[in-house]
DNA sequence: TAGATTGTTAATCGATTAACAATC
DNA sequence: TAGATTGTTAATCGATTAACAATC
């Protein structure tokens, strides 16, 4: 029933291209088409599905409306998750305005920044002021923020995050968060990225192709 | 001499690191020291420099200037590779100010859009209409493309990009691409990440903790 | 029935970790 | 020498793929 750790990454892929054919008005998939149209083997949905109990007909496929269901009940996606952003510079700002969060039932519900010229509002975001993330968070019981600040405080601030009551954090700065064991960490490094990105191009074309 | 996949990824960490180290003033650095600021543990460490022939002195640990510049060629930083991005809307535009790339040898030579308002000049960086990717990518032999288009020209706009000549894609956007094999795509989906990390966070919360 | 498709078990592949030998 | 550290080989762990049995 416990499906692991990349297969859940895998799941929400599903879910976002099932509900791309549901639009098109399919009612039903094959594990082929949705490995199709998720970039993975059809194998690859089929183990995936059993891990979690979804099952289909041995000929019909999978029934999207059921399958849609049953990954809404595994990835929790019955109530919207709220969450806050910390540091509204040009990335964290970028985010605040991305329309992408809202399918995945995950809202923004506020930013923080330490340069009172940022605070205000952006959109119907408000940007508050770095001391009041603390209240903020108990008061609301947010569980997950959204790391943007500058490298030089990013260490500072997710101290700070997880003595509010933080339990996870997406941090899009560069450097690797020393916090406890029990705060769940998701590190996206652009640059890294990019750099991985230019190494294989490189790797491609040295070899003979 | 070849590491694997991870490990490529963990050099450009590594890197970040022996320079953190090195502005500290900091000339050798033992494995146990490199793994905690890269989060990962010391075996790996020398298991991955050992996979790239980096060595050490059994009892002096390493030297992070030869490090480097050992680290350097493997990651093939001795010149600046010039990229393009595709899509000056909010996350392109963050990007396009995005100070990191630079460390990393990385340079956004150009943009494009396909709203002739958001064309001219952000900073230094011009931005072009759609039609000129394909001219501006074969003069000046670009090889990596960062994609932030909206969701229903992604596929499209790929498609333009491999034809123009383009070798590598940063994809934001959430859909997955379906492009030639040699083409090398990295897929960064904003929304799944945060999903994916909400998902562990209420996971954490349903244990027994 | 034959063919197509699911679902599961076994085999393989790849990455990490453990154990330890080498040596400064 | 003893202790600390590297570097490598073997063991383990986890994920994917292959093979195939079940069945609609």
């Amino acid at each position: 029933m416990i499906g692991y750790r990349n297969s859940i990454l895998r799941l929400s892929h599903y879910r976002r291209c099932l509900r791309q054919f549901q639009e098109l008005g399919y009612t039903r998939v094959f594990s082929e088409n949705l490995g199709q149209a998720a970039g993975v083997s059809a194998v690859q949905v089929r183990k995936d599905f059993s891990s979690f109990g979804l099952v289909g007909r041995r000929k019909g496929g999978y029934i999207i409306s059921e399958l849609l269901d049953k990954i809404n009940q595994i990835l929790k996606k019955d109530k919207i998750e709220k969450v806050i952003l910390v540091g509204a510079g040009n990335l964290g700002s970028a985010l605040l305005k991305y329309r992408g969060f809202e399918k995945e039932s995950i809202k923004i519900v506020a930013a923080f920044d330490a340069d009172p010229a940022k605070t205000g509002k952006r959109g119907d975001i408000p940007v508050y002021p770095m001391e009041k993330i603390f209240s903020f968070v108990r008061e609301n019981g947010i569980r997950v923020a959204i790391l943007t600040v500058p490298e030089s405080v990013a260490q500072d601030v997710g101290e700070r995050l997880v003595s509010a009551g933080i339990r996870g954090i997406l941090n899009f700065s560069p450097v690797t968060l020393r916090l406890p064991e029990r705060i769940i960490i998701s590190h996206i490094n652009l640059a890294v990225e990019l750099e991985h990105l230019v190494y294989y191009v490189h790797a491609g074309t040295t070899k003979a192709l």
